[in-house]
DNA sequence: TTAAATTTTTAGACAAGGCTAAAAATTATT
DNA sequence: AATAATTTTTAGCCTTGTCTAAAAATTTAA
């Protein structure tokens, strides 16, 4: 069964929704992300699943099937190995890859990605930091990556940093992160992705997105 | 004004009738090459002289407009340049790269283009000897000709070639015919111009018109 | 526990890019 | 020059993926 642009786009954005959540994904989360508008998310949710690649109930919102989840894994397989060869092989900078990668997610041969891969010595993360799922959908398990990729209320230890300047390190202190703290999100604003964090099981405090983004977390 | 993959590949198919005519280009030899019905051909051509790609009169044939011409040498550079990639840097054969390059071609970033032109160390023609047009759309003047206006006793230099479907190409294989072959005929047959043919100074073998007339070479 | 606000779905429309069948124009053959 | 064959266009229909406006369901607030 071949699969569309748009139906590609969709999986893909579905499967990116319920990485930091276990909740259903929304009609309205899908259509923020499609830039689509919410009557259109509806009509594709009940012709993907017709398909067999969502689970979708009218009203309670929508999760991806197992077939579905690996045709996401496949895309985002593809999305962060070119992110890769356009930084490493192309000389673009980190910011300027994802427009370009979003356009050669969806060539379609699997040989030449496996070549992809080989060619880029089979990297484990993306320049974002992000894992690269292996041809069977499986993300490597990163013994740490940074706090601002970890899913809400899910426990994880702080085991680094990704930046060791001086005033980032003070501000650390200041918030009692250390080496060894449990942290645990309970919290993401949408608006400047700043974080609420519980450490230690004490009361949550704010750190901004800057900050989670260099703050080393295993689960 | 964006431009559709149709529209790109209904250019490009335009262009490549055009390479070997000075006449119009006929509605049945378009529908032939982009594999549509001559109606949905009738259609695409009204609506895109109406943008201003294609100079069309019913019934008359169309050809391309200057702008016309300049996308689908866009394309066809983006084409080429990506079939160079896949060979040299992903290790395919020249008789794969064909229709993953369909896909690639249409990939929209010029800086992309740039830099892979650079990083291929600016080519000047593709696995299959064709030349690709630089930015400007200007093609390199090559001075090879078909094997087949080769002649006699005359050494030469496989330098391409004039199809590049699947079949064609492993047969040049399964022949030994490969890019720098030294090429010489030994032989023309009146009844039905194959020709026999020393490679690389082995002993000659057959080759029929068909092969001679699509095999490019350079004295 | 109603009423209000919000979210989601339905209904109907539209553009792009295909198709088939029939009509019209062009070209080839007597 | 008339007829036959071929090519091209027109007319009408279909699917995909989008939209807006209105209706229905769900959630939040009074
Ligand atoms: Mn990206
Ligand atoms: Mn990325
Ligand atoms: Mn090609
Ligand atoms: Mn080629």
């Amino acid at each position: 069964m071949a699969i569309s642009f748009a139906e590609e786009n969709y999986l893909k954005i579905i499967y990116r929704l319920s990485e930091s959540t276990n909740d259903d994904i929304s009609t309205n989360a899908i259509a923020e992300l499609t830039q689509n508008k919410a009557a259109s998310v509806t009509d594709m949710l009940r012709k993907m699943s017709e398909k067999g690649w969502v689970n979708y109930q009218k009203y309670q919102g929508v999760r991806l099937s197992a077939i579905g989840e690996k045709i996401a894994l496949d895309i985002v397989r593809k999305h962060r190995l070119w992110e890769v060869f356009l930084v490493t092989k192309m000389g673009f900078n980190w910011d300027e890859v994802h427009e370009i990668a979003e356009q050669l997610e969806h060539i379609e041969s699997e040989v030449l990605i496996d070549k992809l891969d080989a060619f880029l010595d089979f990297p484990r993360t993306d320049p974002h930091g992000d894992p690269i799922p292996n041809k069977e959908g499986i993300l490597p398990q990163l013994e740490y990556f940074p706090l601002a990729n970890l899913p809400l209320a899910s426990p994880a230890t702080l085991v680094g940093v990704a930046q060791d300047s001086a005033v980032f390190l003070q501000l650390l202190t200041k918030l009692n992160l250390k080496l060894g703290a449990k942290l645990e999100i309970t919290e993401i604003n949408e608006f400047d992705l700043s974080v609420g964090l519980r450490i230690d099981e004490a009361q949550p405090v704010f750190i901004s997105h800057a900050v989670a983004k260099n703050v080393l977390v295993k689960r």
